[in-house]
DNA sequence: AATGAATGAGAGTTCATTCAT
DNA sequence: AATGAATGAACTCTCATTCAT
């Protein structure tokens, strides 16, 4: 089994300092990113927005692609965060999903820019860390196979065993479509109705005799 | 009402010679983009695959935006024509909805590369041209709507009209779950299997009692 | 002694039609090369001006810099024959100079951006057209170097024949002042006020006891 | 009031270090310049003679036209640098006058290139620029004017206030004159002979009962 | 550990000139 | 004699990265 992180080499011994610079220098990048995409962010611009010289940058990652690994990885990781702590296990997986996919679109819409910036930069990851965003994402996929399985054994969610990927991958393309195509879904609905409609559907196809 | 296509000037005049040639740039940028993104990719080497020199490739763009804007431009043409050739319009709506369904998957499925160029590159655009390219994913949209609303006057699909444009979405975003995802799919599903199954999903909406 | 101009070799046999194009193509170039100077006038650019295309400018000439060499001889052309036209011979060379003074400074005044275009480009001329350029100049001084000598003939201008060409030198200068320092000087003069002063100057040296 | 000066920015703090640099980058390109013109020198000869790569010289400048801003005023301050130093303040104002003209005349031989230079390339400073070389030039125009007056005020000159501007724009045309036309000038006249004829002819002007 | 001046390969773009038609 | 599409050398400028301090 692969590691969770791709471990980035860094002049730097202290890793109390380590964490505290990257996270300065994720957190700068991310709007940079936003803003103006990887490729027209320059390290100056990236180094000065973090707030130290374009010389320290360079002592805490190898390459501006290193960046973009840091940045892909902490997005992820917040993605995650945010929706594991929304989730409460009160009740059936029925009850569960249906909180855990009202959270889920809920981050996915305060996440809008940064999730957007995932897919569009991916191509530009350091070749060999895209597995590791990848797996980031399967994270999310496995919570909601998890919750899935959890309703089909508790008998409150009918779907046959097989069809759980599909049904987890499905959450997670409508849930990317509102960050998609907000410009076009946000003309006829708010984030509400969008998410009640789109829980219906999927409801449908899980708890049909 | 906006123009449909964005004109860009070049330096030649007869206009067969240059939907000609642009024609050849569109070829060997979509191959370069695809494989190196359009940053990596130089306009040397798009000029070299387009089987001509740099200055005449010069004579027929303004910068190399342009030629992203060509080959986005292309790529929605080439889906919505391949879309629209598949297309019958024998039998109800219920019925042709099928149809363009399959065949709407088939071409994501068959242009899966053009199609993730296009989401990824998007923020490339030359400032302006934006809006044409998406311009293109309406017009796509519109054919669904357009099934749709053909069902429902028809009496083969019960669907509310103001849910039209979401399920309309929906379809494309399928599609494109598709196209981004694919990756995670197909260890599960074929393509055949994931018509099949999202096609239910999606009827299970409109065809219910 | 060398030949007046130089030749510039042409693909095109009939010198007439020669002579039509090269003088559609000054036409051109000079107003070009007055707003936009030399270098920043493009050949295309000076082609489209003239009324033909490019291949057709290029069968007139044989680089970019003839046009400088055409050009800057026209102009010198045009001083020399506005000023000859100008001339009386009535009466004595005193006489005579100071209405070649009124006539040369209008001159100056007529063809400001013409004569300062001269200046301004002189270093790009081919090599070895420089000194065509330059006797053309030598060729204007000789006018007033005769006219200051008819002067000492008849009585009417006391000079040493030594300083003959500096006294013309002068005169050709100070034309050449109201070309450059227009600017500042027109803040405070008027062309006529600046003849009647300069010349009052002028005269001065050669009339005095 | 307008500055001065035109401050171009830089990517190095250091002001000091900054001065050194454009002050090696003036050297090389004053030189350059005069031999092959601002628009054939290109930016790698002018880092080359610099001593230091093309990416530092564009540390120090944001453009080429910098660099032929910053040679125009480091010529124009040398010009009056010069002219300051050697002029002295002993004596009545003709006198001053006197000395100054022959000060001036001897920069504008040895500084024969260099304010040749200046004329040649004027269009192409960059835009907005023009104004502060143009005042370089009345501030030189201003140390005669000052001269004159003191003069006209100790009664060693005798001249009406409102030609004071014209006798300074005279003075400054005719050191410019041995600068444009030395080609010509030098064939009869050595400089001390050129700055006695020229000063005898100025002061015949102002000096008369 | 932090700085920032220096580097230079490489990018996009221009344009004088050619030559087949 | 006229055309204009094609060429490619050469230009200015950028920016990720290094390294002496």
């Amino acid at each position: 089994m692969l590691e969770k992180k791709k471990k980035i080499p860094s002049l730097v011994k202290d890793p109390k300092l380590i964490e505290k610079r990257r996270d300065q220098i994720v957190e700068a990048a991310v709007e940079l990113f936003i803003h103006k995409g990887f490729h027209k962010t320059t390290t100056r611009e990236i180094a000065k927005a973090s707030g130290f010289s374009i010389g320290t940058l360079y002592e805490y990652i190898e390459s501006k692609e290193d960046v973009l690994y840091l940045v892909c990885d902490a997005i992820h990781a917040e993605v995650e965060n945010r929706l594991r702590e929304a989730l409460t296990f009160n009740g059936n997986g029925l009850r569960i999903l249906k909180m855990a996919l009202r959270s889920f679109f809920r981050v996915m819409d305060q996440m809008n820019d940064r999730v957007l910036l995932i897919y569009q930069e991916t191509k530009s990851l350091p070749s060999g860390t895209i597995s590791y965003v990848l797996r980031r994402e399967e994270e999310i996929r496995g919570i909601f196979e998890e919750i899935l399985r959890t309703g089909i054994q508790d008998g409150s969610i009918h779907i046959d065993e097989k069809h759980v990927q599909l049904m987890a991958d499905n959450i997670l393309v409508l849930g990317e479509m509102w960050v998609f195509r907000r410009w076009a879904l946000r003309k006829h609905y708010t984030l509400e109705e969008y998410i009640e409609k789109q829980t219906a559907l999927l409801l449908r196809e899980i708890t049909e005799k």
